[in-house]
DNA sequence: ACACTGATTTAGTGTATCCTAAATAAGGTT
DNA sequence: AACCTTATTTAGGATACACTAAATCAGTGT
């Protein structure tokens, strides 16, 4: 089910991360500048990229585009592998600094894990690059994204649900009967901060739920 | 002016190379299934191959492919290149036998000619990949491709001279008036064996050259 | 308020690759 | 010699991305 993104995808994402490293989001312009690509186009594929099954990119009319949770993870992915290939290049097969770019540019849309791994700690886990600029860590930031409550979501936040942490069998029962198992997808509606409730719609059923049951809820942000 | 064959066209011209060893031409059906993809779109793929400005493949139908020279060449690298970056895997990197073909599959189709040397140099220039395949080694492609002589052609070959081997100026600017000149492509019409006459047309023109010229005119058949 | 400029989007296209279903050809059978 | 099977091709589409030209919107200065 879960599609690898396209090479062209992956350098949409790199360059949307990048331009929008302080806080607000990249522009059409921008990007089609850094992409050399015409901004007619980087219009169309940010479209695209919105309405994804799973959105990478949250984009809005004539204001640019930011990262999804998910889009930043896969964006830091590639990230990591240009810099962990750049850092390579130069320290292992001998590359100056000025021609590991592009190299890297094409090899980090295509190297497996097995092969980052292997690189990274060939190169014992650095921390930057060859250029300064930091390589970043996955292990700080899969478990972050990943452990997302159901509890901590708020309207209008639409989520789907990546697991489900509990062991009483009561509780499972319950979970599977109202669908609230991994895949399903959720719109919330409404957050009590009295009790803690949250209103969400999944699976065409609206519901109310305490944090003692939406606690056990992982979920993938969307 | 000279494309680089995209990551598709050279798993077609992988397969089709491998296929054919043994002189016949491959199968639609065959690569079909080697490629994994429908038969009926190998056909369409294999008639744009032949069909393109340099053809890659020399497609007739219903009697499947072969490679051209051009075709032969570009297939010898990727293959070169999957085996090298399986040494390389294997030796430097520490992956299993198993583990390397996919991740060479995946990057023979974007490493630099400088990545290339690099890890050749530092296997120590293998002969065999770490299968027992053999490793084609460019330099004893190259110069027999490269340098086939227009006096060796025959028609109803086509070809684009590569480079004029001649140093007498009066034999230079007569080429040149003639068009004979890196780039021309030119169409062979008859041979005579008798005095070695080769007819051909040139940009329009038809002439009619004997060995004593056209042994100085190199060319790649296509 | 109102026109100007630059940024952005829409519309309409093109290319590469793939797919499915239907037509056709090639070769061996009866 | 008509027939069947299998290989192959044609026809008609779909998808991902890119492009150009023509609208449209947003912010500015007046």
């Amino acid at each position: 089910m879960k599609t690898t993104p396209s090479h062209a995808t992956e350098d949409y994402l790199k360059a949307i991360y990048t331009l929008s490293i302080d806080g607000d989001s990249a522009s059409t312009n921008d990007l089609a500048e850094r992409l050399n690509i015409a901004p007619a186009s980087v219009t169309g594929m940010l479209q695209r990229l919105a309405s994804a099954s799973l959105p990478l990119v949250d984009y809005r009319k004539r204001q640019g585009a930011t990262l999804t949770p998910a889009g930043k993870k896969a964006a830091l992915r590639v990230i990591r592998r240009h810099r962990l290939l750049e850092t390579y290049l130069h320290e292992f097969l001998g590359f100056a600094w000025d021609e590991v770019h592009e190299e890297a540019c094409r090899m980090e849309h295509v190297i497996s894990d097995a092969f980052e791994e292997r690189i990274d700690a060939l190169l014992g886990h650095p921390t930057y690059d060859p250029h300064g600029d930091p390589i970043p860590d996955l292990n700080l930031l899969m478990p972050q994204e990943a452990s997302t409550r159901l509890s901590a979501l708020r309207p209008p936040q639409k989520a789907t649900i990546e697991r489900v942490d509990a062991d009483d069998k009561e509780l499972l029962r319950y979970l599977e009967e109202k669908s609230l198992v991994p895949g399903s997808k959720l719109e919330t509606r409404a957050y009590s901060p009295f009790d803690g409730n949250l209103t969400f719609k999944v699976n065409g059923q609206v519901m109310i739920l305490g944090p003692a049951v939406t606690r056990h809820i992982y979920i993938q942000e969307n």
